[in-house]
DNA sequence: CGACACATGTAACACGTTACATGATTTG
DNA sequence: CAAATCATGTAACGTGTTACATGTGTCG
């Protein structure tokens, strides 16, 4: 329900035609969240069933391009969808997370290795973005805000692969809950958020 | 490709079937990721159809029940899953952080009215799944490692959306770019992370 | 027996990806 | 003209959701 919204937001500023939405759509996200044609052309069909857009198939002979408007409807799912928070009564499943959830009782398999390769890797991919958005300047407001976003989301899990090995290397250890908290402190003391900091 | 795997976990413990493997995933991800039973079936057929998992028809007449269990190569298959890290070259399209990228350029509407509100409902999801968190005591290991995950997104999302209030108020108000950076304070100086911190 | 929970399955649909086919326009 | 690029579309498949149908076992 996300790249739907994001093409009528698009459609809001003026008629545009399905490739172009495509590479707008690309150049606002900063060239880093690829959506592929096909699905906007079938978005379209959905959209213009629902009544949200429209086409104007006869008029324009400068070309096959099909070029789509937003209707009143449209407009108005659009601010709802602007101003409505996402439902998150069952919060998204993340990969990693549920890696790590069904890891614990896989016999033969150590959860903590498993925590500890993807903590590697996530470090990786912060250096890599944080080295991106620094060749890129500041001028690109767009990139640097997804990057961004990126960023801290690989924190997140970063962050809480070091609290569940917290967790489960005291539950592994110990069943004794008197024994007092070990402050949390990470296995590893790698380096951590190389610039995402404030 | 992730419940998939997730029920080639699942069965390396042992044979199971359809009902079974969804309460148990369920219990798994602390009651908080549901999981609809008509996947878990359609999901072992194209794992059988793939020979990572095998049912056991013939025998067993205690019951309707139909136990699958998982091949060599799905031990394989589930032994590079967990050790191999997920592709992120195509980092997931967050629905906050699209619905911010395309506001930007919206007419008639204030991205900044955008990111307050959805700033507020982060809060408010935190401060819930903290109460929750704290309601059901430490006695449930993969309830607090779910909610966990869940606690760190959201504090990531609400980071988020302060930098990008601060890049956006800064591109919006001035477009001298010698102005020294406002050190990045947010606009709403609301408490945050209630207890997510450790 | 009748009601209820357990268990399996299918149908229809939305969304997403990859790949391929087909015209139209531009450009060497 | 030939080739490359632009532009539209479709097919096949995987994944996920909701809803419905059907059978089986238990228990009052």
């Amino acid at each position: 329900m996300s790249v739907r919204h994001a093409l009528l937001a698009l459609l809001s500023e003026g008629p545009k035609y399905g490739l172009q939405l495509r590479n707008e759509f690309e150049q606002r996200t900063g060239d880093v969240w690829p959506l592929n044609v096909g699905q906007v052309y079938t978005t379209l069909q959905r959209l213009e069933r629902d009544g949200l857009v429209a086409s104007d198939d006869p008029e324009g002979d400068v070309g096959p391009q099909r070029d789509f408007r937003i209707t009143v409807e449209g407009e108005r799912e659009l601010a709802e969808w602007l101003t409505t928070p996402p439902d998150l009564s069952a919060p998204p499943r993340d990969e990693v997370v549920m890696k790590v959830m069904v890891a614990i009782d896989v016999p033969g398999v150590d959860v903590l290795d498993v925590i500890q390769a993807h903590r590697r890797y996530m470090v990786e991919l912060m250096q890599e973005w944080t080295r991106l958005k620094a060749d890129a300047g500041s001028d690109d407001l767009h990139f640097a805000l997804v990057v961004d976003a990126e960023l801290f989301r690989l924190d997140a899990v970063t962050r809480w692969l070091d609290a569940a090995d917290g967790r489960l290397a005291r539950a592994t250890t110990t069943k004794d809950p008197t024994e007092p908290e070990p402050a949390a402190s990470p296995r590893l003391p790698l380096p951590r958020r190389q610039a995402v900091r404030r």
